[in-house]
RNA sequence: GGGUAGGUAGCGAAGUGGUUAAACGCAACAGACUGUAAAUCUGUCGACUCUGUCUUCGGAGGUUCGAAUCCUCCCCUACCCA
């Protein structure tokens, strides 16, 4: 195995990075290690089976895998599920309902799947930590537990503010770190890669490690990246967050959405450093944000979908946005009646909630059936095989017909 | 085991017997505006058979003409003491 030399790798890896732990000298001696016994270094990466929609904020740490699968070492994605009956450390989330073996498989693979986006697949090992954690014996977690005090615990900053905010925290989450870092005491990782907030999680396997005899890990810690509404960070519970699986329209519109001063970020984090594109975008920024963030949210489409998909997005935006014009393709529903109440359509349709919600969007006049607005609540829609095409608000389009002629 | 402070709509947080479906903030939805799904402004924001009716304030009972507000028991959380 040849690498590249080690300034070169150094260099690449460092890019974007928050911290390297507990310093880049001990990276460089690895990757010198390495280099001399023609041996890759193991990258170790952890993944929630629990939350199998990877989005934009996942992407960042992915890339950094990615790029040490590019200079010959060998990435390791591990799927937590063991770890994901423990549930969210973080308290952000209530305790999730227990993940079955199969569900931990299938979202584990479909975990894989969508991160193969980014890294190369065939360049990949992936385990389940059940595979080991679910083997190791009450007296095995007595001893591991051992190695760690409560006062370092609460070191965690997470545990540190909900402990002085008077928030619960159950015991058993004590054990997520430790059940973390037994990961990496079993794969004998070089280096573990997280988001800012694994830190602690990252230096207890670091830790564990030694206690374990093993050469400790170098923990690299990369930025969490902004969400949507520019201000916290990217998840699927804030409802800011951009997912691999989005439409490329979704896509390409939740881009265009984010504050102009995360441009840049995003053009960073998110788009390979390798794209000689991505400096023009950089030009733009300052001159013409509308421009760079039409071409970032453009390559974003494309890198996850394809070059046609992400112009007929933007097609579809300007359409939409700009030109305040219905889209091209619209869900069609079909029904069997031959005319129904708007709240009810409203309702069937999922543009509302409660009839209450239909309502009231009649209400508000934001209700209209082929370009006319619905003035009466109680409105009956005559169908026809001939589709109407029924908005709600500005940016949701239905298409109505009834199966049969009456 | 004892003590103290709490549990209010999606979240945060007021309200301590009667115009309270419940202030306010955030989120959400709608409208105006805009290069934008940003910012800003405006409206809406429990449900329904909707100018009215019904169900909500940890749970179950009770007091009262009337309770989120008072009483009893229970459940849950945090902190302090053991």
């Amino acid at each position: 195995m040849h690498f590249p030399s080690v300034k070169e790798q150094v260099d690449i890896i460092e890019r974007n990075t928050i911290e390297i732990l507990s310093n880049k000298e001990e990276l460089e001696k690895k990757l010198t290690f390495s280099a001399q016994s023609g041996k890759p270094l193991k990258i170790k990466f952890g993944a929630d089976p629990s939350r199998p929609d990877l989005h934009l904020g996942h992407s960042v740490v992915l890339r950094k895998l990615r790029e040490f699968q590019d200079l010959g070492h060998e990435a390791i994605l591990i799927i937590g599920d063991f770890t994901a009956m423990i549930g969210d450390p973080s308290g952000k989330s209530k305790t999730r309902p227990q993940l079955s073996a199969e569900e931990a498989r299938e979202n584990g693979l479909s975990y894989f799947e969508q991160a193969s986006k980014i890294l190369d697949p065939e360049k990949t090992t992936i385990c389940y930590n059940s595979d080991w954690l679910g083997k190791m014996s009450f007296a095995d977690v007595i001893k591991l537990s051992s190695h760690y005090t409560v006062a370092r615990m609460l070191e965690r900053d997470d545990f540190e503010r909900r402990y002085r905010g008077q928030e619960p925290i159950s015991v058993h989450e004590f054990l997520y770190p430790l059940a973390q870092g037994m990961d990496s005491v079993h794969l004998k990782n070089d280096v573990e890669l997280g988001g800012t907030d694994q830190k602690f999680n990252l230096l207890v396997g670091r830790d564990l490690q030694r206690e374990y005899g093993i050469a400790p890990q170098v923990c690299i810690t990369m930025p969490l990246l902004v969400g949507t509404d520019g201000k916290e960070k990217m998840s699927k519970s804030l409802g800011n967050a951009i997912c691999f699986n989005d439409s490329p329209a979704d896509m390409y519109g939740k881009v265009l959405s984010i504050p102009d001063t995360l441009i840049a970020t995003y053009c960073k984090l998110l788009v390979p450093h390798t794209e000689q594109s991505i400096a023009e975008i950089f030009e733009q920024i300052t001159e013409n944000p509308r421009a760079a963030k039409r071409a970032l949210a453009r390559k974003i489409a494309a890198f996850y979908s394809s070059e046609e998909a992400a112009q007929d997005a933007e097609n579809h935006f300007d359409q939409l946005f700009i030109h305040k014009k219905a889209p091209d393709h619209i869900e069609l529903f079909e029904f069997d009646e031959q005319s129904i109440p708007i709240i009810d359509l409203l309702m069937t349709l999922g543009a509302a909630v409660s009839k209450s919600d239909a309502r009231r969007m009649i209400q508000q006049k934001s209700v209209l059936v082929d370009e006319r607005k619905i003035e009466e609540i109680d409105e009956l829609i005559e169908l026809s095989v001939e589709p109407k095409i029924i908005r709600a608000g500005k940016r949701r389009f239905f298409k109505v017909a009834s199966r049969k002629t009456f």
